[in-house]
RNA sequence: GGAGAGUUGGCUGAGUGGUCGAAAGCGCCUCCCUGCUAAGGAGGUAACUGGGUAACUGGUUCGAGGGUUCGAAUCCCUCACUCUCCGCCA
C-alpha cells in the first residue's frame, strides 16, 4: 500500500511513476473520494464533540434532579445526524481503502523503464553453457513421474522417486545450510495462512484466484514469503537488530489460473513445489544494499551447484505488484534451450510494511516503517531440472553431482 | 471434544454506568540535592488520526465486532486469542 499522504500531496508525480509500470491511477476518483472523506470526517467529529458535551450536561442535570426532556430532544437530533453522517463516512472510507489496496508499488528510481519482459535487462551471465546437452529432464530419468501424480491428484503435480526424491532432499539441506552460514535464521512455519497475512504481503485482495483456499477460509501459501513476512506483522524492531534475516523451506501452492497450456510438461510449473525462501527486514536506508546481498546469497547456491545462469533486472512494466525493484536469476535449461527463472529477488520498500504494520525504532526512538526484501534461494523443482539436464552425460548414462552437494547426497553421480 | 479463568498504557496491575485515557508501582525523560557510587526530592511520560501556515484544536482507541443507554473499560450478544483442568490423540 502506498502512503496516502503521497497521494494527497504529490498525486501528479505518483501518477507518472505508476504509468511506468502500466498502472493507470484514477486521479479524479481519488481526489473526489478524499475530499468527501475530509468533509464527512470533520462533520462526524463535530457531531461527536457536541454529543459528548451535551451528554455531560445531561448527567449533571440528572444528578441534580432537573428536567432533562428538552436536552434529550437535542441529543436525539444530534445522534440522528451523527448516525447518517458516520454511515456515509464508513462507505467512503471503505471505497478509499479498496482504492488504495489496488494500487501497486512505485518502481524505484533505479528500475529500468520498460513495458514487458522483453525490456528486461541482462546484467551478467555466469558459467558456460554446454550446447551438446539438450535433453529434457523427463526423458532423462523415469524417477520423475507425472502420470502417477495425475492419478493421485491431477495435472501439474509430480511424484519423485528414489534418487530424485533424495536429490531434492539433499538440495534442501545444502540451501538451508548456506542460508544459515550467511546469517539467516531457519524457521519452520505454517503452510496455510489467513486473510490478514495474505493481505499484508499484497497477495490479497487482488490475486485471490492464484491461491488455493481451504473450506474454512485459510489459504495454502504460494510462497514462504507469506509466513516469513508475517512473523513481523504488527511488531516494532529496534534499529540495532536490523537487518533481520530469516529463511524457511516450505512447499508452495499455486493455482496457476490463467496459465493453461503453458509449461505443461515436467517440473517447470506445478501446483505444488518446494522452495527455500530468504527474507529480510531492513532499515530503509539499507534495503537496496541488502537486496544486493540477498541476490548474492541466491547466486552463491548456483555457483556451488556449478550451473550456468544469468541475472536480469526486471523493467518497470514487468515488476510484481508489491515490488519496487526486482532481480531475477535464470538458470540454463538445456531441455528448453533457454534460461528460466529460478529465483526472484525483490525489494518491497515500505509497501508490505505499511500493509503489515512492520516498524522499527530509529536512533531517536522514533517509530518508522521498515523495508522488506526477499528472494528464493532457490526453487527446488527447477533446480532439479537444471541439475539433471546440465549434468547428464548421455554417453556414460549418468548424472554427475556437483562437489558441494556430494556430502549431502552421498554419491557423486546417479546412474540412469 | 468437555469445564473453568482471563485479554486494560513500554511492563505489572486497579477500575462494575458520567468527575476515567484510565489509580498505584516499575521503567523512561528533565531538573534539584549529593565532591564518586548508592540513596533521596520535584515534575513529566500512551498510541493512532482529522482540521489548521502555525499557535492550537477535534476525534478514536481498555482483545475484535455488534447491541442497550443521553452517556460504556464497566451491562448484554457474537467471535478470536491466551491460560488451567479433564478427555483424545502424532
Amino acid at each position: 500500500m502506498l502512503d496516502i499522504k503521497l497521494l494527497r500531496d504529490d498525486i501528479d508525480r505518483i501518477k507518472i511513476e505508476l504509468e511506468k509500470r502500466g498502472y493507470s491511477l484514477d486521479v479524479k476518483k481519488f481526489k473526489l473520494l478524499d475530499s468527501d472523506r475530509k468533509l464527512l470526517q470533520v462533520k462526524v467529529e463535530d457531531f461527536q464533540s457536541q454529543r459528548k458535551k451535551l451528554s455531560e450536561e445531561f448527567g449533571k442535570l440528572k444528578s441534580s434532579g432537573d428536567d432533562t426532556t428538552n436536552l434529550k430532544v437535542r441529543i436525539d437530533e444530534i445522534n440522528n445526524d451523527l448516525k447518517k453522517a458516520s454511515n456515509e463516512l464508513d462507505k467512503i472510507l471503505e471505497s478509499l481503502n479498496i482504492f488504495l489496496l489496488d494500487i501497486p508499488n512505485i518502481p524505484h528510481s533505479t528500475c529500468p523503464e520498460g513495458v514487458d519482459e522483453t525490456d528486461n535487462i541482462v546484467i551478467k551471465k555466469y558459467g558456460s553453457v554446454n550446447s551438446e546437452r539438450k535433453e529434457d529432464h523427463l526423458s532423462i530419468t523415469n524417477e520423475i513421474d507425472t502420470d502417477m501424480a495425475t492419478k493421485i491428484a491431477g495435472p501439474r503435480f509430480a511424484v519423485l522417486k528414489g534418487d530424485m526424491a533424495k536429490l531434492q532432499r539433499a538440495l534442501i539441506s545444502l540451501m538451508l545450510d548456506i542460508a544459515i552460514k550467511n546469517g539467516y535464521q531457519e524457521y519452520y512455519v505454517p503452510f496455510m495462512a489467513n486473510k490478514d497475512s495474505l493481505t499484508g504481503v499484497g497477495q490479497l485482495p487482488k490475486f485471490e484466484e492464484d491461491l488455493f483456499k481451504t473450506t474454512d477460509g485459510l489459504y495454502l501459501i504460494p510462497t514462504a514469503e507469506v509466513p516469513l513476512t508475517n512473523i513481523f506483522r504488527g511488531t516494532t524492531i529496534n534499529h540495532n537488530d536490523l537487518p533481520i534475516k530469516v529463511t524457511a523451506h516450505t512447499p508452495c501452492f499455486r493455482s496457476e489460473a490463467g496459465s493453461y497450456g503453458r509449461d505443461t510438461k515436467g517440473l517447470i510449473r506445478q501446483h505444488q513445489f518446494e522452495k527455500i525462501e530468504l527474507m529480510q527486514v531492513c532499515h530503509p536506508n539499507q534495503s537496496m544494499d541488502d537486496l544486493e546481498g540477498l541476490l548474492n546469497n541466491a547466486k552463491e547456491i548456483l555457483d556451488l551447484l556449478e550451473l550456468p545462469y544469468q541475472v536480469i533486472e526486471l523493467c518497470s512494466g514487468d515488476l510484481g505488484f508489491s515490488s519496487c525493484k526486482t532481480y531475477d536469476i535464470e538458470v540454463w535449461m538445456p531441455g528448453q534451450n533457454k534460461y528460466r527463472e529460478i529465483s526472484s529477488c525483490s525489494n518491497f520498500s515500505d509497501f508490505q510494511a505499511r500493509r503489515s504494520n512492520i516498524k522499527f525504532k530509529d536512533e531517536n526512538n522514533k517509530k518508522m516503517l521498515a523495508h522488506t526484501i526477499n528472494g528464493s534461494g532457490l526453487a527446488l523443482g527447477r533446480t532439479l531440472i537444471a541439475l539433471i539436464e546440465n549434468n547428464y552425460d548421455s554417453d556414460k548414462k549418468l548424472i554427475s553431482i556437483p562437489k558441494a552437494l556430494q556430502k549431502y547426497f552421498d554419491k557423486d553421480y546417479i546412474n540412469i
